[in-house]
Order: structure tokens, then C-alpha cells, then sequence
RNA sequence: CGGAGCGUAGCUCAGGCGGUAGAGCACUGGCAUGGGGGGCCAGAGGUCGGCGGUUCAAGUCCGCUCGCUCCGACCA
């Protein structure tokens, strides 16, 4: 490709609305443009790269039997309705009416419509495995879009659902793709990791994110190093065991006075006690209404997914001040002698001696607080978030914690969907059974927002090889030199007969300018044609290292084999 | 959805006291130049987000509205 024909409209500053790294880079290099908060349109360079990512992610999934669909984006309301998720999935559900007030919905996923088409089509066993998947725009209506291509709120995907017979069979459909999931990662480039995942709003019976290593990334994961356990936190474990202080012997109960001291740190440092021996009493609304009360030691952090998953409801909050009053709870000194809830602890409150907690009455707490001597609660349950340093639970080594981006996740959903859409299938007993499912999803526009947080400098992108939207830049610096075009010329010629992909910078534009915009575009291998000419020789760079290197025009051919393997 | 900020040239931003609209970059023509966004000359480019109000006069003040962004809630 010839850039003067092409179109690569590059930015010397970053469009003010960027924030994050691979938003601004691939805005100024010419990838991307935003329509609006959200939307982005995808410039022919962005569309190369899109489409690499396509076509990996295509290859390894025809390789591990998958078979591509393409299904309509819009789905009506009453799909939604059978699964109960035209509420359940909320606002960002977007909506649509057609002319007959019909309602749809743009599908942000498509669990629903590729199980009416299988309901309708699959009738035995021996129709059974598939694995369907395309690759297809979805939509989701963000509260907060966010980080150009990392949270739109229209994107590109790889969706994949698995139809089994049982369960058995279904787990191997999950591991086939977990481990297909693993090639294409690997392929494409990136420093990822595999991580047990909640499953949220899809649900399911377990899932694994695939998660992208990134500063700017929304899942916070923790791993250990020596055994490999890795977890998004909403789901990690950590070693309890091992982060329980000693036990002591059990001290009278005492009311203190404590003025206007309510939060762990001012307790800690009024009472002279350290964090871990004051338990905080959170009061939490869940979705159905129920009302309880959740203690957990006051250095750890509660885990609201672990409480909603506990409590099987959609969602939860903490009580407002408002419904604290109306409930006669004193705020910023509640605790669990008295209180008129239900009292779940963590399991950091579990065999912990002395410590304090809220007296339900301004202006004092309780400590040398025991149970169950001075109350006891529903349930011990593991609702605490683990985090960086926690022991691993399977090996007990520290674990580490650190922040990434989903960009894929696998979900072995049973037969929730099937069950709910009468996807039946008879089987070799002749009975009707419900299809066990499973579903995949890889976030296509997504990675390549990832790619660029993973690979870039302060002068621009670095493209991975695998998915860099050509292989080869040639800038020819000076156009009015007909020695310096007639090489540059040939070599681009010589590169497409070779098959290698190549971008040639024929513009009359200056040297420097070239360069800035072979920086920002991040073409792994440049070379420049320039005065060297004269001297039979070019010079070929990496854009990864900056490593430069004299070519002589004669060895060109065997470099660009050595380009295109 | 709560809180905040910002909308002025293609981009990044000044101007704010109410009185003829600005800069840098980009763009067009010309000249010179040719290894890191370089120089000189000339030029084109604006319903100052929109609607309404105050005023002799509004980019500037007031109200409403739309958009974009940030923090939070939420989320892949």
C-alpha cells in the first residue's frame, strides 16, 4: 500500500477527550475515530488490525471444531423475557421498538437466540456436540463508557456456545476451549492470565477470564507464582488459616466511651488496638429486600459479588443513612450484640478473641468481644476480598495482585438457558433431556486496545507482530531524489511479489515527519531508503528495539523471505 | 444514575471588563530544503454547541437544553 493513496490521518497532540494510552495512540496514529461516547469508527488501518485479531481468533476456533454463524444483532424482547433477563440484564440492555411497537433488543450477548436456533434444529443426540461462534458488532448501554476502545458501548466480539449431551461431555467442550483460548492468546501476543472468574450476569456453574496484564485495566486479580492459582478477587480464595492471629485467653465484655470515633482507623488508634481486632458491622440491603448485617475484621475489605452469590439475589447495597435511622441503627457504631438483623460473619471474624465492635449506641463500643460467649452469628462464610500478600489457598506462598483486562471469558453454563427455552434434546434412553451448554466470549476491539496498553512507548504504538496492520514500512525520505524513489520502488515491488504486507511511504512530506508517523504507527520493521543509496545500502529498523542495521540493496530479497516466515 | 469540569478554526487551546474573533499546529499556493513533525512569503478557514432571556450591543451575563470528559456507583 502506498500511504499517498492510503489514509493514515496522523495527530501531533492527543485529542483532549483521551485518557489512557491506547486510546490516544490509536487516535493519533490514524486507527480510530470517535462518533460519539462509546462509538468509534474504524479507519482502514484499524480495520487491518480488527481483522487479524479476526482471523486468529477464527483459525483456532475452526481448528478446535467450532462452527462460525452469524446471527441478527436485533433480538426480540420475548427471547429476553423466556431467560427472565429482559429485566435482570437492566439498563444496559439496549432497547429498540420497531414501527409496530414490537420491543428488541441489541444483543450484548447471544445466549437466547442461538438457543431458540438450536431448540428448533436439535432434536436428538446424535446431532449433539456443536459448538457455534461468530463474530459479531454488540452493544451494551454503558452507564460510563470509558478508555476509547476498552468500554464502548458498541464492540466487536467472538461469542461461542457449546451444546452437549451432559455434563461430562460439556466440561470437555470447556476445556477444548480453554485450551483453543490459550492458542490464541499466545498467538496474538500477549502477557496474559488464565483466572477463575465469577460469573455475573450470564451465570453458570464456573468460568475463567482470560485477562490481559494492563495499569488501566478493570479486573483486579490476584495469582501466585508458584503454583499458578490465579483469580479475579470478586471469586479468589486465600489460606485463612493462615491469617488468623493467636488465640487469647477470653476477656470480660466492657462498654468503652467513644466519642465521635467511628471508622477502623480512628477505633484502632483511639483504643491503642490494631486493625485486626476490631470488626466492622456493615448493614446491607440485598435485592429481594432482605436486610442483614455483615461482620468482617477491620483490615479486610467485604466482597459484594461473594455476598450476592451467598445469598443467590442479583444484587446488594449498604444501607443508606436514611434506612439505617428507620431500622433504629446507630450509625458508625453498629455491632452484633443486640442488633435486630441477621448476623453473617466473615470467616476473618472466625476464632478471633477480644476484639471490638459497635455497641449500637452513639458514642461507644464493646470490646473483648467473643463468640459465641457474647453473640453468635447465622454463619460463618468467606466474604472477604483477597488481595495481594494474602497466603495462596492451594500452596500458601503469597500471592500476588495486580490489575488487567478481560478480554475473554468462559463460562460452563449447565442448563440454565436450556431449561428456561425448552431446549430439549432425546436422548440414547430415549428420554428428553435439557442440553447442557457453555458459552465463550472474546472481546475483539477490545484486545486491540489491550495490545496497545501492553505495547507502546512515548513515541507510539508497537504492534505485535502477529496482528500489526503491515509487516513492513518503507520510508523513502527524499521523493525528488529519482536514485531514492527507484529503490525504495523496487523494494516495495520486490515485497509484494514475496507476499510480504507492506505500507510504503511515498508522501513528499519531510524526513522527520516520516518517522514521527512510523514511530506512532508502529509498524515492527522499517526501511529506510535515504542517501545511503548512494552507496548501495538501506537501512532496515525495528520498531520494538529501535535496532538499526545497514542493508546492502542486493541482500534485500532474502531479507524480505526472512520478513514474510 | 449521583458529583464535578469543559464545549471558541480540522486539532490543541487562549480571549471572559459586554463593544469588528485570536495563537500554535494542520490545510491551500509559491520559494527554498531533504535523516527525526525544520524555514520564508501569501492565503483560506468560525451560525464562539443549541434554544431562549437581559441589553443600544452577548463568545462574554442569566435560564434551559444537548454533547464530551473526569470522579463515584455499575460493568466485559
Amino acid at each position: 500500500m502506498r500511504a499517498s493513496n492510503y489514509f493514515i490521518p496522523t495527530l501531533k497532540e492527543a485529542p483532549s477527550e483521551a485518557e489512557v494510552p491506547s486510546h490516544i495512540y490509536l487516535v493519533r496514529a490514524g486507527f480510530i475515530r470517535q462518533l460519539a461516547a462509546g462509538l468509534y469508527e474504524y479507519l482502514p488501518l484499524g480495520l487491518r488490525v480488527l481483522r487479524k485479531i479476526e482471523n486468529i481468533i477464527r483459525k483456532h476456533m475452526d481448528n478446535a471444531g467450532a462452527l462460525e454463524v452469524l446471527l441478527p444483532i436485533l433480538t426480540p424482547a420475548e427471547l429476553w423475557q423466556e431467560t427472565g433477563r429482559w429485566e435482570v440484564y437492566g439498563k444496559e440492555l439496549f432497547r429498540v421498538e420497531d414501527r409496530k411497537g414490537r420491543l428488541f433488543a441489541l444483543g450484548p450477548t447471544h445466549e437466547e437466540t442461538i438457543t431458540d436456533l438450536v431448540r428448533k434444529n436439535i432434536r436428538s443426540y446424535k446431532d449433539l456436540p456443536k459448538n457455534f461462534y461468530q463474530i459479531q458488532t454488540k452493544f451494551r448501554d454503558e452507564a460510563r463508557p470509558r478508555y476509547g476502545l476498552i468500554r464502548g458501548r458498541e464492540f466487536l466480539m467472538k461469542d461461542a456456545y457449546s451444546f452437549d449431551v451432559s455434563e461430562e461431555m460439556a466440561v470437555q467442550s470447556y476445556q477444548v476451549m480453554r485450551d483453543t483460548y490459550k492458542r490464541i492468546f499466545d498467538e496474538l501476543g500477549l502477557d496474559y492470565l488464565m483466572v477463575e472468574a465469577d460469573t455475573g450476569a450470564i451465570g453458570g456453574k464456573y468460568s475463567h477470564e482470560f485477562v490481559v496484564k494492563a495499569a488501566n485495566g478493570e479486573a483486579h486479580i490476584v495469582y501466585c507464582e508458584n503454583c499458578g492459582y490465579a483469580a479475579n478477587v470478586e471469586t479468589a480464595k486465600y489460606e485463612f488459616e493462615l491469617d488468623r492471629p493467636p488465640p487469647e485467653e477470653e476477656k470480660p465484655l466492657e462498654k468503652v466511651y467513644t466519642p465521635n470515633v467511628s471508622s477502623v482507623e480512628e477505633v484502632a488508634q483511639f483504643l491503642g488496638v490494631p486493625p485486626t481486632k476490631i470488626v466492622k458491622t456493615l448493614v446491607y440491603i440485598l435485592s429481594d429486600g432482605r436486610k442483614v448485617a455483615v461482620l468482617i475484621r477491620g483490615d479486610r475489605e467485604l466482597n459484594e459479588t461473594k455476598l450476592i452469590n451467598y445469598f443467590n439475589v442479583l444484587d446488594c447495597r449498604l444501607a443508606t443513612s436514611e434506612e439505617l435511622k428507620e431500622m433504629g441503627v446507630v450509625e458508625g457504631f453498629v455491632g452484633p450484640i443486640g442488633l435486630d438483623l441477621p448476623v453473617y460473619a466473615d470467616i476473618s471474624v472466625e476464632g478471633l478473641h477480644n476484639f471490638v465492635v459497635g455497641a449500637n449506641e452513639k458514642d461507644y463500643h464493646y470490646i473483648n468481644v467473643n463468640i459465641p460467649r457474647d453473640f453468635k452469628p447465622v454463619e460463618f462464610v468467606d466474604f472477604s476480598t483477597a488481595r495481594g500478600g494474602d497466603p495462596c489457598p492451594n500452596c500458601k506462598q503469597p500471592l500476588k495482585e495486580t490489575t488487567g483486562l478481560e478480554v475473554g471469558h468462559i463460562f460452563l453454563l449447565g442448563t440454565k438457558y436450556s431449561e428456561a427455552m425448552k431446549a430439549y434434546f432425546v436422548d440414547k434412553d430415549g428420554k428428553e433431556k435439557p442440553i447442557v451448554m457453555g458459552c465463550y466470549g472474546i472481546g475483539v476491539s477490545r484486545l486491540m486496545a489491550a495490545a496497545v496498553e501492553q505495547n507502546h512507548d512515548d513515541s507510539g504504538i508497537i504492534w505485535p507482530e502477529s496482528i500489526a496492520p503491515f509487516k513492513l514500512h518503507i520510508l523513502a525520505l527524499n521523493t525528488k531524489d529519482p536514485q531514492i524513489t527507484d529503490v525504495a520502488e523496487q523494494i516495495y515491488k520486490q515485497a509484494q511479489e514475496i507476499g510480504v504486507e507492506v505500507l510504503y511511504d511515498d508522501r513528499d512530506i519531510s524526513p522527520g515527519a516520516k518517522f514521527k508517523d512510523a514511530d506512532l504507527i508502529g509498524i515492527p520493521y522499517r526501511i529506510v531508503v535515504g542517501k545511503k543509496v548512494k552507496e548501495g545500502k538501506v537501512e532496515l529498523q525495528e520498531r520494538k528495539t529501535g535496532k538499526k542495521e545497514e542493508i546492502q540493496i542486493p541482500d534485500i530479497p532474502a531479507l524480505l523471505e526472512k520478513l514474510k516466515g
